[in-house]
DNA sequence: GCTCATGATTTACC
DNA sequence: GGTAAATCATGAGC
């Protein structure tokens, strides 16, 4: 029914747009003989029109066909399709084709470089190894990994089926748009022009909606992206083992505290073996430079604070080192029996220290002791924090408030208590603490014949690389 | 909930 | 690119 209003509307002189429209135009174009005999047959026509809303459907049906089988319809329906043309859709002309928009191709463009849209392979890959290096987070945490590929992939699963869908919808309804004008076209003036600008129009309306779907679906992902990245950022305390690992590096190499590449992977493979141990989690060589990087500061800020933190640890590595030394003692020993046992003798049970006051005393009689001149390769970054090695000689292990750093008051505090003098400095025992007045870590040399004890078989010498 | 410890990030510098 | 320094953010202990 509404077409046949607006088909009455128009024919009665006001276009679909509400334009009049002036039928002296009609008679230019009607072809007849202008003797009032054309204008008396549209006349009809268009009274039958009018009427046709009160009549049945049968009837209607009836008179429709009547009116086009009649001899001056094409006429009629060409100069109808003109003022049509030249009036109401050539206001609408240029508003409906805007399909090259940049904001689509921004998002294909995205869509693309996140693997949502586009052929499958890897499918995000790309976007997972973005996400990862700008964390700088390893290849080894694979379930995070599978989990945004899963996500990925579920997205990309929904976005295609919603395309493919809205693109179904699309033709079938152009397709029945196309199907419904042409039928109409045959009673009203609907030119294959205006149904071809009708299928344009509603491709855009169309493509808007997939617009739409795009911009969601790029939403889904960057939330994807950011969860995944929050994930990550997400601090989580490395386990005992692992900072026992790291500390006894820092400790150790205490005057050059800057392990090489090979080092810190070294680290970051032990402390993945003592982490698995415990928890289900691995540190990546990235994690092993924050770790040195903060560790290094903290300790340059705050040296009283982890004086404690150090001499334990120096000292575990001196038992270690001690340990090592009892036994290619006694291994030369059992080699040559003839060899006096006047000279330093140490036993296992002599190391079956907890107490990091038990391993002080032992390291203060090791030093102090009368077994005579004992050497610990590799410890001499140690030594710079071991307090009080002999009791009251040692100045204390504050922080200089002069201009003296710490580690050489405490070398001063060393040469008091052993007796070195300064001259030391080119023993290879002596490793000079590389913090200087600035609290900065010059360029200490550590002799290259000092190897931590804490390096074994699988030792990493970055320090002397250093 | 507060405080401290600590892993991660950012910025500037070399 | 590696590092120092500052800062953020979160985990853990109380």
């Amino acid at each position: 029914m509404d077409e046949h209003r607006r088909m009455m509307q128009t024919l009665g002189g006001v276009t679909l747009t509400g334009h009049p429209v002036t039928l002296p135009v009609l008679h230019a174009h009607d072809g007849t003989d202008g003797d009032g005999r054309g204008k008396q047959d549209i006349g009809d026509i268009l009274h039958q029109i009018m009427t046709i809303t009160d009549q049945s459907l049968d009837e209607a049906q009836a008179k429709k066909h009547g009116l086009n089988c009649h001899r001056m319809k094409p006429a009629l329906f060409n100069v109808l399709c003109e003022i049509k043309e030249k009036t109401g859709l050539s206001i609408r002309g240029g508003q409906d084709d805007d399909l090259s928009d940049p904001q689509l191709m921004r998002l294909d463009n995205m869509l693309l470089a996140e693997g949502v849209s586009g052929p499958e392979k890897g499918s995000g890959a790309a976007a997972v190894a973005a996400a990862t290096a700008a964390v700088g987070i390893g290849a080894d945490n694979s379930i995070e990994h599978s989990d945004y590929r899963a996500k990925l992939s579920q997205i990309r699963q929904i976005y295609h089926t919603e395309l493919e869908k809205y693109e179904q919808a699309c033709n079938e309804f152009t397709t029945h748009v196309m199907n419904l004008l042409r039928e109409q076209s045959r009673t009203r003036p609907i030119s294959p022009k205006e149904i071809e600008r009708m299928v344009n129009i509603i491709h855009h309306k169309f493509s808007t909606i997939q617009m739409q779907l795009k911009q969601s679906t790029c939403e889904a992902v960057m939330i994807l992206r950011s969860r995944f990245l929050d994930a990550r950022r997400k601090r989580r305390n490395f386990s005992k083992q692992a900072t026992e690992v790291l500390n006894e590096y820092f400790y150790s190499h205490l005057s050059n505290p800057y392990p090489s590449e090979e080092a810190k992977e070294e680290l970051a493979k032990k402390c993945a073996i003592t982490v698995s141990q415990g928890k289900a989690s691995t540190i990546t060589v990235s994690q092993v430079s924050n770790w040195f990087g903060n560790k290094r500061i903290r300790y340059k800020k705050n040296i009283s604070k982890f004086q404690e933190e150090a001499n334990l640890y120096a000292a575990k590595t001196a038992v270690t080192a001690a340990h090592a030394v009892a036994a290619a003692v006694q291994n030369s020993q059992a080699n040559s029996p003839t060899t006096p046992s006047s000279g330093f003798q140490m036993k296992d049970e002599d190391f079956q220290l907890d107490a990091t006051e038990d391993k002080n005393n032992l390291l203060n009689s090791m030093f102090t002791g009368s077994s005579g001149a004992y050497s610990l390769t590799g410890s001499g970054d140690m030594f710079m924090n071991l307090p009080g090695l002999n009791g009251s000689s040692y100045q204390s292990a504050q922080v200089p408030s002069t201009g003296q750093t710490q580690g050489e008051s405490t070398h001063h505090s060393i040469s008091q208590s052993l007796g070195y003098s300064d001259g030391l400095r080119g023993n290879p025992l002596y490793s000079p603490h590389a913090l200087n007045g600035n609290g900065v870590w010059h360029d200490a040399v550590t002799p290259s014949s000092v190897t931590s004890p804490i390096e074994g078989a699988n030792s990493v010498h970055s320090d002397t690389s250093n």
